[in-house]
DNA sequence: ATGGCTTCATAGTGAAGA
């Protein structure tokens, strides 16, 4: 099984570059942010025209997830449960045995912004669910849009950036602690190549320079992770015309 | 240099992203 993580900033805008990509690269399951577009405008009739079931969950101008699959999806799941929130962040489904939980986690604007308490209490809440997620479904594999630089290694000036929301220490210790709920950081299971990154400012030339920094993420449990195979950054979008700031991320899980 | 782009909601600019 290959899945994929992508916030895409905007599928309506997209939608053309995720069309062509899923041509190019055959992926099981595709988990999309950003979609940044109400139910009703989902382009489903097109991406089944692709291959793929889908369920969403999104809302006007902000946030939206998704998750495309080859095969059905069942137990699709909308929110954290009782986590109050009126931003459509999170989906999740089982497929073939499979639970995928497809996040997009506040980005936090900035260390005093009430957003960044938002972030904090939000990453909270995920973590609680997903110790009992965990217990039902073994097999289960978080990923998404972060917006945290796990390590000084994911971004291109830890100095410049240090103490900065994406990179802060509150935001690097929930990180550590989803991962001790069992879960691996499926990209670091892998040599990589040194300066890896998968997301890039629009400005300041910053994809041409690489000043980019690796905030989308495949956490896989421990059962996985012994299948799992590869994780590779595909760049190649981000070279496109009107691209997405982010770049996919492409996990090989074998049987799983 | 807290900007530099891009998107969306607007119908001028402003918010938000990261």
């Amino acid at each position: 099984m290959k899945i994929a993580t992508w916030n895409v900033n905007s599928l309506k805008v997209r939608l053309q570059h995720l069309q062509e990509w899923l041509v190019a690269n055959p992926i099981d399951v595709v988990c999309l942010q950003e979609t940044k577009q109400q139910d009703a405008d989902f382009p489903q009739a097109d991406l089944q025209v692709a291959g793929y079931y889908s369920a969403f969950s999104g809302q006007k101008t902000y946030n939206g997830v998704a998750i495309l699959s080859r095969t059905p999806l069942s137990d699709v799941q909308m929110g954290i449960p009782n986590f109050a929130d009126e931003q459509k962040r999170v989906i999740a489904a089982t497929i073939n045995g499979v639970r995928v939980v497809c996040v997009y986690i506040p980005n936090g604007q900035s260390l005093d912004s009430d957003k960044y308490q938002y972030k904090l209490k939000w990453l909270a809440a995920l973590h609680d669910w997903l110790a009992e997620e965990i217990k039902r479904y073994p097999k289960l594999v978080l990923l998404g849009d972060f917006n945290i630089a796990p390590e000084d290694r994911d971004l291109y000036d830890p100095e410049g950036w240090a103490g900065n929301v994406l990179v802060s220490a509150p935001e690097r210790t929930a990180f550590q602690g989803l991962l001790q709920l069992g879960l691996r950081d499926s990209f670091r299971l892998f040599e990589q190549a040194a300066k890896s990154y998968s997301w890039w400012d629009y400005r300041m030339m910053a994809f041409r320079r690489n000043m980019g920094l690796r905030i989308d993420h495949i956490l896989i449990s421990e059962q996985l992770a012994l299948h799992c195979i590869s994780c590779v950054i595909d760049k190649t979008p981000r070279k496109l015309e009107r691209p997405s700031d982010h770049t996919p991320v492409v996990a090989e899980i074998q049987n799983p």
